[in-house]
DNA sequence: AATGATATGCGACTATATTGCATAACTATT
DNA sequence: AATAGTTATGCAATATAGTCGCATATCATT
């Protein structure tokens, strides 16, 4: 996510830019994997901004709103988001050390056009995971 | 989901047959497409089944534990599950209304190989899921 | 029918997430 | 630099999915 082109452009639509927009806003051009409303938490208190739940939720709403994030659903109960500039790529959730790794492979793609010709199903997005153990933790 | 055999399995490993697990395990044989914690307390209240919540929680918890239903995220902060002898499959979810739709197309397997040499990451499962519009709403 | 294990209901509780409303903060204008 | 007008925030209440402890009920076996 590119903070001054984000900043900006939420600035042109006559939108504020306070400590915490910048902040998240900073957070998801500095990572690249998705993250909770709990770690967007954590992280913004480690640079002292502790800012109220509800405006933790209501602020990645309006950056999903706006175009900025996307949703990613890896856990149950838990929405995930991440920066909507990163390139196409889906991810390797570890079940020992929750760690998250990208990866771009996707053959999903190449399905869309078949399955709207022989359903008719009009495919907008697809969500593809990988659930398993990463090199460390098999290596331990 | 056979519905015999599941019984008797359980059966054997010395569980009881109730008119809640009866009519669950019923209900994932007669269907193939996920279905919530709210979704199967509906269909078994059709049948006059009114159980408790938490009870329909607990068997479905049973159940995934005994390795006869799948969990299905297809929505955030909502399970859903499905059995686990249908072959394997994902979904094409309308967002119009809300059918669903199984798929046999899966190239994501042949991806697992891959990921494994270049990164190390052993996969053991993964997830995915379409979202679109379905040939019916987009004829409206 | 009695026994012992499993399952259920109820209520309390946790966690994620949303909403209304009064107040605070930001930005443009003067 | 102060003002005005809009946007954003804090707080508290609320919704919803899901879990848990414990007493009671139900099931399967004898």
């Amino acid at each position: 996510m590119d903070t001054d082109l984000t900043i900006s452009s939420l600035q042109d639509k006559g939108h504020k830019i306070t400590k915490v927009r910048r902040g998240v806003i900073k957070i998801f051009s500095d990572v690249s994997i998705p993250l909770s409303a709990n770690q967007i938490e954590q992280r913004l208190s480690k640079v002292d901004i502790n800012i109220n739940k509800a405006t933790i939720y209501r602020e990645l709403q309006f950056l999903l709103k706006n175009g900025f994030l996307v949703e990613v659903y890896l856990h149950p109960s838990e929405v995930s988001y991440e920066s909507s500039e990163l390139k196409h790529h889906h991810h390797l959730v570890c079940d020992r050390c929750g760690s998250i790794d990208n990866v771009t492979n996707c053959l999903a793609a190449e399905l869309e056009e078949e399955i709207y010709k022989k359903k008719g199903f009009r495919i907008k997005k697809h969500t593809l995971e990988f659930y398993g153990t990463c090199a460390k933790c098999l290596a331990k």
